[in-house]
DNA sequence: AAAGCGGGGAT
DNA sequence: ATCCCAGCTTT
């Protein structure tokens, strides 16, 4: 296991690596504990590059705990529209509600208070605990698993969480106590720019290439081990972009589930011919006047995948009625409602003519 | 322990 | 087409 390697060995030249290699990125600026909280919880299964302009946004519109607790909940997600996992964003404003009638508004500097906020589990907590208060707790991701596999060669599956949690306990001792924030920042940016997970990790530039298990042995592609994903299941379904001469109907997904909360585009099961298209939106009580079938558009989801058929349907005057259905100003749809990732081909549609 | 939850970039 | 990303919550 983590015996064959003495992991202190990688303290001193890590940290000098990092201090030279660290990249400039926004919320290295002013670290805040509010600040390096948002971005945690950004950067939870996102990209860096993705995260950025993001994070830029969000703490200028909402500059501290307070604003984000008070924050209208459309608002807030429209803040995360095109981020996913959209739960993170809605966790992160329980756990901010929390923190200001808990805590007075200032998150606790303290891994085991931080570990029952909502939102923040044992990598966050100890990333916000480490990196914003100087707490001597490890903040183990996908890098520091596969950067610490590779160096002691360890072939445990990383998926399975009694490893996880045994490499947490290795590192709480291992690691220089005065220096957690660099530390841990520093595993992260070696497994982000050299011990990287697509491809060969460059190893020439790696400043522990000579304490390196797998490097030795020339198997650094072999880690880490990893149990399979299971397979994603493909759903059909039609969509439909239904406009009159200035309005679209949007639809509001349920609280649960895939894409709580977010709005979409009306559809359905299964792929619609263009009659049955047009016999659906009758149905629906309104009557269409043109019918445009678009292309094929295809939406993975890591579980899921969507193929998805779409017609723009023009409809005569639309009437507000007691049909439930939402009908929104264009404008006023694209500034206002969030809608996901999965619709953005039928963005374009909101407003154009055909 | 396993499943659910987004979106996108790299290979 | 596959992998995987500064993971967490619910079941």
């Amino acid at each position: 296991m983590l015996s064959e390697i003495q992991l202190e060995k990688i303290n001193e030249p890590l940290l000098s690596w990092f201090e030279t290699h660290k990249r400039v990125l926004p919320w290295r600026e002013n670290p805040t504990p509010y600040r390096v909280w948002v971005s945690e919880i950004m950067l939870q299964q996102t990209r860096v590059e993705a995260v950025k302009p993001y994070f830029e946004r969000f703490t200028k519109e909402l500059p501290n705990v307070r604003h984000l607790a008070e924050c209208d909940e459309e608002r807030l997600l429209k803040l995360w529209e095109g981020l996913g996992y959209y739960n993170r964003v809605r966790n992160m404003q329980i756990a901010a509600k929390t923190v200001m009638e808990e805590y007075q508004g200032k998150l606790p500097a303290d891994y085991e208070k931080l570990l029952t906020l909502k939102g923040i589990g044992h990598y966050t907590a100890g990333a916000i605990a480490s990196i914003a208060y100087g707490i001597p707790v490890p903040a183990v991701d996908g890098n520091v698993l596969r950067v610490i596999t590779r160096i002691t060669a360890d072939d445990t599956d990383i998926m399975k969480q009694a490893f996880r949690t045994q490499m947490e306990q290795q590192l709480k001792e291992s690691m220089p106590k005065e220096a957690a924030s660099a530390y841990n920042q520093a595993l992260m940016e070696l497994g982000a720019t050299v011990c990287v997970p697509n491809g060969e990790p460059d190893c020439d530039n790696c400043p522990v290439q000579n304490i390196c298990m797998a490097k030795k042995e020339g198997s650094q592609m072999a880690y880490p081990v990893k149990s399979k994903a299971k397979q994603r299941r493909i759903e059909k379904k039609t969509v439909f972009v239904i406009r009159d001469g200035s309005r679209v109907i949007l639809n509001k997904r349920p609280e649960k589930g895939l894409l709580a909360g977010l709005y979409e585009f009306p559809n359905v099961e299964g792929h619609l011919s263009e009659e049955e298209a047009l016999e659906y939106v009758k149905e629906m009580g309104l009557l269409p006047m043109r019918i445009q079938e678009l292309e094929e558009a295809k939406h993975i989801f890591s579980h899921i995948e969507w193929q998805m058929a779409g017609y723009v349907i023009k409809v005569a005057q639309l009437e507000e009625d007691d049909s439930g259905l939402l009908f929104l100003e264009a404008e006023d749809c694209i500034q206002n409602y969030p809608v996901p990732s999965a619709f953005e081909r039928y963005k374009k549609y909101i407003r154009k003519l055909f």
